[in-house]
DNA sequence: CTCGATGGTAAGTAAGTACTTACTTCGAGG
DNA sequence: CCTCGAAGTAAGTACTTACTTACCATCGAG
């Protein structure tokens, strides 16, 4: 097998590894041996155990770096568009979780950790986040379409809904045993929950925004 | 010092660590060391390293046991007062997390290494909330009061905001850089945004229940 | 045919790590 | 004053872990 390939192998079985038992729980010769081959390749290509570690996360990080996701409902947020807006928010996260429930288990460990990635993760995407959604919730309030509310706290509550499943899914809840929902049915509810509330007001112009 | 002292106070300096740096990033040699004791003396109380990690679970969890939330909020249930439901709920829950911070972190580790206290805290604590309020906005959703949402899937999401807040304050923003805010006023607001919705409709009630 | 780059390994080593053993110190009760 | 048990320790042991060294094999270019 060619060099380059053989990395990339060690690499991802070490991800997985990883992501499944965190960085201390993990040894090199497990790792090792999960690629079929002998620990002094892993040390052949990857220096030092926290060398690997950091490929790792420079390798995840790269994947979910480019994506801000609130540049994927720029095209609601132009046409104020706010139930596009949170959907499209909560789904994308959602989907993304789904898809690749390691950098979760990941980012949980390194945050435990205190681990770098940590704080990157925060500054390159979670300040990100807030910041874009927060100007929009500030935008909409301006136009008098929103409660006065602080933005980031609306951020953070819709940021935790989807988070927190996510987290359940992954985490503690695998078999889905208390709540077993659709992606999309979630981003929807979560949406609504955030943009409506659960309380049946008479005069409460239920579908309002929608017939956009 | 008399045995059942130096127990306990071996018990929490190991608490401290474990929650600072996990289980296997906690070495008995240094639990001994910040007891001041030989580590000979944390073998003599504890015969395993995992026995002492069991013993703290247990001590820990026996704190968290008799709790179901739900039961402080037991009157404003008796009354049907929403907002004093979730609000207090809320608060409870906040307060909790911060003055025990170590807790949260040793479910994190033990959910990330599935460790049966992960499980436990499940089955003991997570289920009763989602049974017990989740019966209560079923109720509310019969009388009328609240839309019809999935009652899981509105614990969720209110869980969420609350749960993934402290989990910020504790993990990823312990300066408070993007959102610094009381526990007061955030159980208030996050149970407003459960309870009204975000978006201001022109004949929305907006204080109906506050006057109750 | 050779030779060096490339992909690979077996067998280390030094520093931990959980846990043990054999010993000391000391204060209360007979 | 002596004794005895409980609190405490220094110095191990057996094993693991990250990392190293010295060596093998294969294969394509000259």
């Amino acid at each position: 097998m060619t060099g380059e390939n053989r990395r990339l192998q060690i690499l991802r079985v070490a991800m997985r590894l990883f992501s499944q038992r965190g960085f201390r729980g993990t040894t090199t010769k497990e790792i090792a041996l999960a690629a079929g081959v002998s620990e002094a390749m892993v040390f052949r290509h990857f220096a030092t155990k926290n060398e690997l570690y950091s490929a790792i996360l420079d390798h995840k990080a790269c994947l979910h770096d480019e994506m801000d996701p609130v540049t994927v409902v720029a095209d609601a947020i132009a046409r104020k568009d706010d139930r596009a807006v949170f959907e499209g928010i909560a789904l994308h996260a959602l989907k993304q979780h789904e898809s690749d429930p390691e950098f979760q288990r990941l980012l949980l460990h390194s945050a435990l950790e205190e681990h770098e990635l940590a704080q990157m993760f925060w500054e390159k995407f979670v300040k990100r986040v807030y910041h874009s959604l927060g100007a929009y919730v500030r935008r909409r309030q301006r136009d008098g379409a929103m409660v006065d509310i602080a933005p980031a706290l609306v951020v953070r509550a819709f940021i935790g809904m989807v988070v927190h499943h996510s987290l359940n899914n992954n985490l503690w809840d695998r078999q889905r045993k208390l709540v077993r929902i659709s992606n999309e049915r979630a981003a929807r509810e979560f949406a609504n929950i955030l943009l409506r509330g659960i309380l049946k007001e008479p005069n409460h112009a239920q579908k309002k925004r929608r017939n956009k």
